[in-house]
DNA sequence: CTCACTATACCGTCTGGACGGTAATGTAAA
DNA sequence: TTTACATTACCGTCCAGACGGTATAGTGAG
């Protein structure tokens, strides 16, 4: 029954996201994305009829694949008395890769309404470490990490090296393992 | 000697960054700049000879406000065994508010390579945590949190409120004063 | 006379988007 | 089985407007 576009409209995201992290968000036209997704202008507009609409689906897919990502992961951590922050480490030390971030860059040039999607998703999450968690303030802690690495990765700064994140993560792992906190 | 450009060339900078923040880094053209600034495209171009130099100058202005209160607060933190982190923690509190890392996403937009300062002034940043301080990884925790506050900023995301985030970076703070730790 | 602009006009380029086609595939009545 | 129309998924062209930048003439304070 659900079949929506397999290969088109993926190219088009891709494409814009590749653009934006290159060359910078100011430099999404729609011919741009639509010469580096092979495609003409014309075929662009029928996948995406504005740009707007481009926008808004580079904000989504990062929302929804944030969001599903840390609901899979999650469901492996019963029983635990951080687990959501626990999830939400994990969750970003799987996938440092995809970059999709640069595309919410590109919506918020445009139009920096167009990430309130992203706005509800954090904090929903916020108010659920603030719920859930045995130690709330630590969860916020390793929160602001995550959020921190991934500013950095959304600017393209390496300042921290991989062992280095590796190290304070874990660290931040096991302190939300602990059950006797100060 | 030190009195360059007391009214224009700022008013200018801060016309740059409220257009960003409000409409959009995309938003940002040399008319809707001037006319906001309060001056006319010729005077613009007559601070700023081209779109890049504005937007390096945005750069600028982030990066030394940025070195100098930190610069300054460091100062006042003699013979603490994490003196940098603590003083970085403290000039994030002083000033969440001139919002000037706005024109840091226009820059990006317009060219990714025009936040190279911003990059080199936090690698060399992210190695005097890790060389001067007590607690290295700590440390790195305490400057993650702080990097994941100025990104939910600059994204104007409001998840956390502002009394969580005091209590958070008081917590970072008494632990980066205490001498013991595992 | 210079400095720090203002005001206006203009140029070439790029941009979003509207539009008219078209080839391929499907559906379904005759 | 043929004919007729519908839908999908595009292509290629065109255009009005916005853009960065240049140029030029003028103004008023120091």
């Amino acid at each position: 029954m659900r079949k929506p576009r397999p290969t088109s409209r993926d190219r088009i995201l891709r494409a814009a996201t590749e653009i934006a992290r290159e060359q910078g968000a100011g430099h999404i036209s729609l011919d741009a994305v639509a010469a580096r997704a092979g495609l003409s202008k014309g075929g662009l507009l029928y996948n995406f009829p504005t740009k707007a609409a481009l926008m808004e689906a580079l904000v989504e897919v990062f929302v929804t694949e944030a969001a599903e990502s840390l609901e899979r992961i999650e469901g492996g951590y019963r029983d635990e008395p951080n687990r959501l922050a626990l999830a939400f480490l994990d969750a970003f030390r799987k996938n440092c890769r995809p970059r999709t971030g640069s595309g919410v860059l590109a919506a918020i040039a445009e139009d920096p309404g167009f990430v309130d999607p992203a706005r509800r998703f954090q904090r929903s999450l916020v108010a659920r470490l603030k719920a859930e968690s045995a130690d709330p303030d630590l969860a916020l802690t390793a929160f602001l990490c995550i959020e921190g690495l991934r500013g950095m990765e959304l600017l393209d700064m390496d300042s921290l090296g991989a062992e280095d994140t590796a190290r304070v993560l874990d660290r931040l792992a096991a302190l939300l393992r602990e059950p006797e906190r100060a």
